[in-house]
DNA sequence: CACTTGACCTGTCCGC
DNA sequence: TGCGGACAGGTCAAGT
C-alpha cells in the first residue's frame, strides 16, 4: 500500500455542509481534540460581528497568546478550552464549518478536500484563528446563523442554554426510564417536536428525529401520551443505536465531509427515511413520503408509521 | 402553557 | 438567460 503523503500532511477538514447534529459535532470535536491542544493563538481576524459578538472586548486579553488545553462538546455546542481559563463556545447551527489547515495551505492534486474547499479564507469565512506555528482554524458559515463567543470557562455552565439543555442521549447513565419520563412531561405534544426540543434531550435534530421515529414505527405527529411505553423503549434504543452508528460513520454529509484521511461522513448511506423521498421503505417496500411536521421537512414510511387518529 | 410563525442568512433549484 | 419564490433547518423571540 503506497501512501501519497504529499497531500496527507497539513490539511484537515472538519466540515459539514448539511446540518450538524450531535454526531457531526462529535466528529468535529474528535478531530479538533487530536490537533489543537498545545497550539497557541497568535492572531484573530473576523469579518461578521454576529459570528463573534464579544470579539472586540475580549480577544486581545483572553484569546491572543492563549494555549488550547482541550476540546469538549455538550449537545450541539463545541467548547475549545484555553489556558487563560476562557473557552471558545461555538455553535455551528446549519452551515457552520471548522476547517483546520496547517501552515502550508497547498493540497496535492487529487486530495478530496481540494475540490471541496479551496484556498481559505474564502467568502464564507467569518473567523480566522492563526496559531503561532502558522496553522489556522477557520470558522466558515455561509448562512451566518452560527456563532462563537469567548466565555470564562467556569461561567460556561451558567449560560442559559446549558442551564436548560437536556441530558446527553448517549451518556452511560441515561436510561430508558429517564428518556420516557422526560418525553412524557410533554404528553400532549407531537413526539417529533419533543425530540427536537433541546431542553428535553440534547443533540437531536431533524435527521436523527426522523430516523429514530422510523426505527420505532412511530408517526412524528403522534402525541407522546398515545405512544405505548414499549414503543418509547424502542425509540430510546433506536435513537442511541442511530447516533452511535452515525458517529462511527463520521456523521451525515448532505454533500461532502472529509477528515484527515479523506474520509467522508457516510451515515446517510445507511439512512432509512431521511432524503429518501419516493424510495422504498427498507422494511416494507412502501414508498417513503415527505411531509411537514413542526415546521420541518419530515420523512416517513406511511405504512410503518401510522398516522394518529384524530 | 403549548404550539406556530417569523427572524436570522445565503445558495440552490425549479418553474415561467 | 434571468427572475421570483420555495426550500434547506437550529434556535430564540414573539404571537396565537
Amino acid at each position: 500500500m503506497i501512501c501519497n503523503c504529499s497531500y496527507a500532511v497539513g490539511a484537515l477538514i472538519l466540515y459539514n455542509s448539511g446540518m450538524p447534529e450531535l454526531p457531526e459535532v462529535e466528529t468535529v470535536r474528535t478531530g479538533l481534540s487530536e490537533i489543537l491542544p498545545g497550539k497557541r493563538v497568535k492572531k484573530v481576524d473576523h469579518n461578521w460581528e454576529k459570528s463573534f459578538p464579544n470579539a472586540l472586548t475580549d480577544v486581545a486579553k483572553f484569546l491572543v497568546d492563549a494555549k488550547v488545553t482541550g476540546v469538549r462538546r455538550r449537545a450541539k455546542v463545541l467548547l475549545i478550552d484555553l489556558s487563560t481559563n476562557y473557552s471558545l463556545v461555538i455553535h455551528l447551527k446549519m452551515t457552520g464549518q471548522l476547517v483546520y489547515r496547517g501552515k502550508d495551505q497547498e493540497f496535492g492534486a487529487g486530495h478530496p478536500s481540494a475540490s471541496l474547499i479551496g484556498v481559505l479564507p474564502d467568502k464564507s469565512t467569518r473567523v480566522d484563528l492563526t496559531f503561532t506555528d502558522g496553522s489556522h482554524l477557520f470558522f466558515n458559515d455561509q448562512r451566518k446563523f452560527g456563532w462563537m463567543r469567548l466565555i470564562p470557562t467556569p461561567e460556561v455552565q451558567q449560560l442559559d442554554f446549558f442551564q436548560k439543555v437536556g441530558p446527553e442521549p448517549l451518556s452511560a447513565d441515561f436510561t430508558p426510564e429517564d428518556f420516557a419520563k422526560r418525553l412524557q412531561r410533554r404528553a400532549k405534544s407531537g413526539i417529533k417536536a419533543v425530540l427536537l426540543d433541546q431542553t428535553v434531550i440534547a443533540g437531536v435534530g431533524n435527521i436523527y428525529a426522523d430516523e429514530s421515529l422510523w426505527s420505532a414505527k412511530i408517526h412524528p405527529l403522534a402525541k407522546v401520551q398515545d405512544v405505548p411505553t414499549r414503543q418509547l423503549s424502542d425509540l430510546y434504543k433506536g435513537l442511541r443505536d442511530i447516533l452511535t452508528l452515525s458517529i462511527e460513520k463520521g456523521g451525515s454529509s448532505a454533500r461532502n465531509y472529509v477528515d484527515a484521511e479523506g474520509k467522508r461522513g457516510s451515515y446517510l448511506d445507511f439512512a432509512n427515511v431521511f432524503n429518501r423521498t419516493g424510495q422504498p421503505c427498507n422494511r416494507c417496500g412502501t414508498l417513503i413520503i415527505k411531509t411537514r411536521v413542526a415546521g420541518r421537512g419530515t420523512h416517513i414510511c406511511p405504512h410503518c408509521q401510522k398516522a394518529p387518529l384524530e
